[in-house]
DNA sequence: TGTACATCAGTGAACGCGCGTTCACTGATGTAC
DNA sequence: TGTACATCAGTGAACGCGCGTTCACTGATGTAC
């Protein structure tokens, strides 16, 4: 049952990427490897032949998940990232949604190989993001990091405080709104008296 | 070994309490029954006396975590409220710092009943901040409520992000400096010119 | 190009371990008389 | 108040189960000649 070469580094991807999205939609302790591995379509066995252990791919795929969500960040501007952030399409998806705010709760326990990978993708999404913020006017001009920043912690804040409401909460989809408000209001301030 | 009434009441207190504390610590998968009991003084066959489940004391340990979240935060005022919440000591100290933050990440994919429990204890933190943020001055009395959620969100993910980094991460200071300026800045606006 | 052999991705059974939960038991507390 | 019995908080062994991980095996792929 060998496999090509380059079907079997395919095949390691696509465990990646499935391990990426069941890991935000369930955390790092709720899916196993076996059935991760009959999610992307083996059996659990051959897991080893990939990775060095769990841990190992809980790093990669977040490392896959993080430079996603920055590579579809870039280009889009402040506003329209945060649009689309803070919505309840992307609350309600945590499985194709920002492994930032699916993980990071987790993250914060796991071993330091987890949180290395976490740090650095927050720097490369803080990075694209201050360059997306460049269509700014001047007076936000000179504080673009600490914008981004603070308007990304109030983000992230609003997705996993609105996830945590019980389903169908009237709370869920305030504090989602308000935030919004808050988020958008402050980055294009209404035209000038 | 039977034990007085008012003593099983009190050791069933002190387990929740034991437990609230290692959950925030170390999410509710990270701890198990027989630990947990060890950690209150006691061997674990005594538990299910005193909790149905596992699932039904992480509602109670999670309503004891956020009353008692609540009553400190209650008469402090918004600003003594938040420097004290986005700050490295509270971002440090996950045992006796906010449920909120500690397991909004993990409550997001728990049973109803503690997604319930959850809401309510986040309505009632909101409640008693706007009570706090009375002193205000005029011009922001008019969104009191929505300048609670928003500030608080903002303090979460700030708080949730910063742990996520790795340990003495120059990041994950400069996310708590960042939000909690921001933060204050907001409440308590220099000196008009 | 064709043949013989080594490699190794993937399979599926098995491992040890820790988990949540159950249970028979203990003995001090609570209660009925 | 004193006595006899029922209750039940707490103990510690045991349970079944699912987990991460290991292993002998398969057979197509890769490679040496």
């Amino acid at each position: 049952m060998r496999v090509t070469k380059a079907q079997a580094q395919a095949n390691r991807a696509h465990i990646v990427e499935t391990a990426s999205a069941l890991f935000r939609e369930r955390g790092f302790d709720g899916i196993g490897v076996a059935d991760l591995m009959a999610a992307a379509g083996f059996t659990h066995g051959g897991f080893y032949k990939h990775f060095g252990s769990k841990a190992d791919l809980m790093a990669e795929a977040c490392a896959a998940g993080l430079s996603r969500s920055v590579q579809d960040s870039d280009g889009i501007g402040l506003v329209g990232f945060f649009e689309h952030y803070v919505s309840r399409a992307h609350r309600d998806d945590r499985s194709t949604g920002c492994t930032l705010s699916a993980l990071c709760g987790d993250a914060a326990r796991q071993p330091q190989e987890v949180k290395n990978t976490f740090g650095d993708g927050l720097a490369q999404m803080f990075a694209v993001l201050e360059r997306g913020a460049a269509k700014l006017d001047d007076a936000a001009q000179q504080d673009v990091r600490a914008i981004v920043i603070g308007k990304m912690a109030q983000a992230v804040g609003a997705i996993i405080l609105s996830r945590a409401c019980p389903d169908d909460s009237p709370l869920a989809d305030e504090i989602l709104e308000v935030c919004r408000s808050a988020i958008l209001e402050s980055l294009a301030p209404p035209v000038e008296e």
